[in-house]
DNA sequence: GTTAAAATCGAAAACGTTTTCGTTTTGTGT
DNA sequence: ACACAAAACGAAAACGTTTTCGATTTTAAC
């Protein structure tokens, strides 16, 4: 019970391979007769043509690789979905790496999906991410790169991610309608441009409501875990930090920091308000639940899906395709804990 | 930039095709002077062969499917890490697909991976599979089939699960051993084997402790979500069932159950004891921090792969592969909701 | 120096598909 | 009938690899 090839198909209609292969693919000189004999036929024994001998023919293997950072990661699992669902509406089989957030590693998924032969790369770059000749080497090699969520600004390919720094902007500018002035960030890792640009919305939000920056109060996590919060708000508490609320790069980070004030009585959010960032699945069944900024995770993989669509397009025309970078709406979601 | 074949080594070298291919595979009929040579060649220009071609030859693709019930899911994410791992320790590649616990999707899905010639399919069967038929024809088609976690016994193909009976036995006695006699079980769903096991497990430990059976204080999950554990807390409260533990199938059951309770003001695990399953991120963040039953999944995707080497070893030596059940150990975690 | 054996190499076919180009068949108009 | 164009079909090469088998060269033995 092997897979059939067309000669099976020609063999038993008695025609020569070629006519078989053109009458799948409507080529104008098969008589409508033939056409309508061949398609019958393969529906009827279910045939579909051997990927990897038309990828010796075509060059498309009809295979993308994905690499994210993390691969038991809420968020990129969400993004993971988008993907695989719009791949699997378009026929394509996704092939699924992590870097676990190492640069090396990164580097070395990239060169594998590249020896792989697939038709184009989807990836998020991991935090220690700080050289991108790897990516330079996909675009060398003429094939599809796209970016989702982490990104580089140092190259030119089409990306899809949110608007870290407004999103940011309008959490804090939250907690700051909610009375609050003394607002402490923990802020992500220094290479990541979300970090980056969550910390700038954070500062600009301050700056727009007449609240001083105070360098005091930004934290900065390095693995984004719930024990670096805990840690941060624990620190805030012995030094005594003057604090009434706290935004969080990332939801972990903030259900840490809820757990040291439900330890030490603190009334969240009378005395300190926590804000988390990604709407993970934890942050509904923490106690206070937890505010938080909703990332379209399963859209974003769809999108991301389609940005490659048509990249492949233009590049079969023949054209370069625009780094163009869209963006995607955030929700700020407003619970218990602000 | 494209990648290198090896007629460009040949070309390069001024010998034959055939002689380079040997060279790299070690063929004994080269001298070990050329094989230095060739060896020399492709390492500085990172030759690595085709695998399109390779598979047309050897009929070997190098690439695995997987397949889960469903793709942001705590557990099934842990597992896919391990036989993500552990496939690239072995230059092989995944392909990963979700039927999202779906019967239509999931034979869908299989029959995509066949027709990708895969080398091996690794599958966690859906909720809602009630034949198998599809299972069978990856057999016939002589793929190598593995089974993790959610399995079914009317095929014979190799397994890796943990012993739901005897977990669900442990959690269970650990409730008596606490005092606990007026048991609950939100149990799962009625077709898939694990949840069947774990209902069997919470029977037989109240068995082997003098506590009849009963039926009333068994809940039946569809979804297996929190909100079915708060609807069932729900009703135990309203229609003032005597329970004193409750067993659930699954954590996000169990955090909705003590939502409820907490929304009650039921002490637990004063009042009512809750114990999870899965031992999920989210279970050491609600409070009380939840007990559960931790499921060793990394190391089940690591050891999934490893039975798909076995298998695919056996089928290369023309033997049939047993279909051999590997138990991994799992570990009762006590928090402070027992 | 001859010959047999051993060592080394390469031509060629095959995997299944796609596509170019040449060949055959059919149809049309005279 | 005939010429000729149009329609329908098929042979063959190519993609890159693997492997069989035959050809060539080297070595060893007498």
């Amino acid at each position: 019970m092997k897979n059939l090839t067309l000669k099976d198909i020609a063999k038993a209609l008695n025609i020569s391979i070629t006519t078989v292969s053109k009458a799948l693919k409507d080529y104008p000189d098969v008589s409508p007769k033939t056409k309508a004999r061949v398609k019958a036929y393969a529906e009827k024994v279910n045939f579909t043509p051997n990927t990897f001998a038309s990828y010796l023919r075509t060059q498309e293997s009809k295979i993308i690789g994905v690499i994210i950072p993390q691969l038991n990661h809420f968020f990129f699992n969400d993004v993971l979905k988008g993907i695989i669902k719009q791949a699997e509406a378009h026929d394509y089989m996704v092939i699924v790496l992590s870097s676990e957030e190492s640069y090396q590693l990164e580097q070395k998924q990239v060169m594998r999906l590249l020896k792989q032969n697939v038709d184009g790369i989807l990836i998020s770059i991991s935090d220690t991410t700080h050289d991108i000749s790897h990516l330079k080497q996909v675009e060398e090699q003429n094939v599809n790169l796209i970016m989702f969520d982490k990104y580089s600004k140092l190259i030119n390919c089409p990306a899809v991610v949110i608007n870290d720094r407004k999103a940011a902007y309008d959490a804090v500018k939250h907690l700051i309608d909610g009375g609050k002035r003394k607002i402490a960030h923990f802020r992500g890792p220094l290479l990541p441009q979300n970090s980056i640009d969550r910390f700038l919305g954070y500062r600009q939000a301050l700056e727009d409501h007449g609240i001083a920056y105070n360098k005091e109060l930004v934290f900065t996590c390095e693995h984004i875990d719930e024990k670096e919060g805990y840690a941060f708000a624990h620190e805030i508490l012995e030094k005594n930090i003057d604090v009434d609320a706290v935004f969080s790069v990332a939801d972990l980070p903030a259900v840490g920091a809820l757990k040291c004030f439900n330890e030490n009585n603190i009334a969240v959010p009378d005395q300190i308000a926590v804000m988390g960032f990604s709407n993970w699945l934890i942050s509904r069944f923490t106690s206070p639940a937890l505010s938080t900024v909703n990332q379209p995770g399963t859209l974003m993989g769809e999108e991301a899906f389609s940005l490659f669509l048509k990249s492949n397009e233009a590049k079969k025309r023949g054209e370069k395709v625009a780094g163009d970078i869209l963006e995607l709406d955030t929700q700020l979601i407003v619970r218990k804990s602000s």
